[in-house]
DNA sequence: TAACTTTATGATAGCGCTATCATTCTTAAG
DNA sequence: CTTAAGAATGATAGCGCTATCATAAAGTTA
């Protein structure tokens, strides 16, 4: 076959773009925005009746009423937020920061917020820290000059002028991901520790011995690091059992679970099951292992954590640990608002809880020599994959 | 095996929560928070002096600068963004509106504005539309009572009163993602008339005549929509070629991708190739063909959108086509930041292009009745992902 | 030394809105 | 018919900051 030229495309710009000589700086008539003065005069109110048909209705006089919604319409009429919060003391910003957005995990998370929040009329500030406590610092910094009324942080590591700033700016805060015993303020989340607790006596339960701990960064991934803890303090028990770590500098990803694989294999090439830090690492590498015909889990199983869709849809499908994202962020929220409307919040460091989701990448029971055929795995997008009970039953052919 | 009772583990909270009387709303201390008059007093100076040492240090002698900052750090100041930005009738908010956060393919995106944006001192206000021209709509009017200095939106499609509001704001505007000959203002994306062009010419180069489009809310995804045009236009010369379109309302994702694959082989099970609005769909597909044991690319071939990771990651790897995502988002970060410095911008819609990645789960050249083996897909991971000779030249062997 | 810059600082007046209180106009009660 | 109570509206005074101009102090030139 003919080399073919590189199959890289590029719309013809000009025929796109010379329609008109738009786009140089034109922005002629610099007309100044609309203001509640222009309102009220054209409306004939003082201002004072036109910020109150706008923001309590009720309390302004039908006729005035309409006659104010016409002229806000007629001037294409928005109100100025910045200048109402100052006035009023009270902005309607909530600042959320998360370590990335780049990690799937984070997503249903903000959605949950999202649902939430902007419908109570609050406006979301969102910031990543990059896993860096001094990123978070800034941010917070940055943050808390646009007067927010709330805040709500992942992870409950926080640098002593985090706590500081936070502190004294008097506002509610909402931890959220992980749990501790000295919340700032509100608290919801679930236990890494536990996680790792539960997992180690799975893979125990199930006969394994030659165990690995899979990481990306944990330096900074304290939530990983505390799992690890878990982790650890379980199979500590067990006598015949070993666990390795392994721990490396990639941008946490698909591929770099392959790379982590490959790593794994070379240095510890006798290890039967691999707890992944989450499941994007895990699937890829279950992508690595068939690429080399490792069958999994008869050779090797796999555990990723936080039961993204994909651990579900791939093939052997991925054992992994549920926790509930968005049921996170809507509690998150909720509280917040709770707090916000001055109620009292009666159980408060809250934790959402996880599952072991059993998947087809770890076997029931590990049988040292014998050698299981690997199981089909027909079907199994019929199966719900939220349903723990359903998920385990199919393993009980 | 005895049935074990349902992995579900919450941490007992009473041990966690019971360690003080926090978290009732202990708030005490309304502490006033600090104004820039408490640092002017505190440092026996003028509040435009405050003012000019924190954001125009040059203009303050050395030994008040001092004697200022000191105050600030003593009082813990942080300025107020809100009355800053309203006395000096410039804001720092930029808003930004995607389709949602839900796909992966606007976080890089996002990503890229991110990098930019707040380093150069500006705040992110984010919101997402759900796909929705009235989501935009409402987004827009609430943003703009945020008086944001620039607006950058996903999409060149909007709603009348959408294009009203931002015509009478006066602010700039970034459409992105897609690529129109009215851009609103400042323009940077790709064709995805072109893009579907390409991909249909590219199929027809391979021998390929039963032809399917799967999209997902097609009559939302305009730019899905947009594509779907330009491949049926490319097919349209073919004779032998047949076009199917199959469209359906689930949430996007893997699993849907797997449905619609049933859904495709029942209604017209001869058809030979589909190309799916994005790789999640596409991999959904892939996973459902391992497990309904149809060989890709002999039996069925795919191309997926957006060449994502998993596109380059899974076994066989997906076709995908490649666009620069956090490239435009830096792109557009840019130019937006030039118009402010109020450069001129010299061209402006800017195509940022794309390209057809050519990986395993198509032929190279489709064979009607020849049975071509499987490729291996041996090392895979070793190629980069991001070279497309060099993964072309895989394919040359 | 007078006249003129230059540099550093402060006093004042808003930015656009809302909280508050005063005023007017109704309506009900005595 | 008077008085009290309520409902609707407006005038005023800030919210915390910065633009602007005025002032004072210091340096420069002839």
């Amino acid at each position: 076959m003919a080399k073919k030229n590189p199959s890289s495309h590029m719309t013809n710009i000009d025929n796109i773009s010379n329609i008109g000589n738009i786009n140089t700086i034109t922005k002629t008539q610099t007309q100044r925005r609309m203001t509640i003065a222009d309102v009220a005069q054209l409306a004939d109110v003082g201002t004072m009746t036109v910020s109150r048909a706008l923001n309590h209705p009720e309390m302004v006089s039908d006729a005035l009423r309409q006659r104010i919604l016409e002229a806000v319409e007629t001037l294409g009429y928005i109100p100025n937020r910045v200048a109402g919060g100052l006035a009023s003391g009270s902005g309607n910003a909530i600042c959320v920061i998360v370590p990335t957005l780049n990690h799937p995990v984070y997503v249903p998370f903000l959605e949950g917020l999202y649902d939430i929040l902007p419908a109570a009329g609050y406006q979301i500030l969102l910031g990543t820290s990059e896993y860096l406590l001094e990123g978070e610092e800034h941010l917070v910094e940055t943050f808390l000059g646009w007067q927010p009324i709330g805040m709500i942080l992942a992870g409950v590591d926080h640098s002593p002028r985090t706590r500081a700033m936070l502190a004294q700016a008097n506002v509610p805060v909402v931890e959220i991901m992980d749990l501790t015993a000295q919340p700032i303020d509100i608290n919801v989340g679930f236990s890494h520790e536990a996680v790792g607790q539960a997992v180690g006596q799975f893979l125990l339960e199930r006969g394994y011995q030659q165990i690995a701990y899979v990481g990306n960064r944990l330096e900074r991934d304290t939530r990983g690091m505390r799992r690890l803890n878990g982790f650890s303090a379980a199979l500590e028990g067990a006598a015949a059992c070993k666990l390795v770590v392994l721990n490396r500098d990639l941008s946490s990803s698909i591929q770099a679970g392959g790379v982590l694989l490959g790593e794994l294999l070379e240095t510890y090439p006798q290890t039967e099951v691999a707890f992944f830090v989450n499941d994007d690492l895990a699937a890829g590498a279950l992508f690595e292992c068939q690429r080399r015909g490792i069958r999994v889990p008869h050779d090797f199983a796999i555990v990723g954590f936080n039961d993204q869709e994909i651990a579900a849809q791939v093939n052997p499908s991925l054992t992994s640990v549920s926790t509930q994202r968005l049921q996170m962020g809507q509690r998150a929220a909720e509280l917040l608002l709770a707090r916000l409307r001055g109620e009292t919040l009666l159980a408060n460091p809250i934790d959402t809880g996880f599952q072991i989701v059993e998947r087809q990448s770890t076997c029931q029971q590990r049988s040292r020599d014998q050698k299981p055929k690997p199981r089909r795995a027909k079907n199994l997008n019929t199966v719900n994959p939220n349903t723990v009970l359903k998920e385990q039953q199919t393993h009980e052919t």
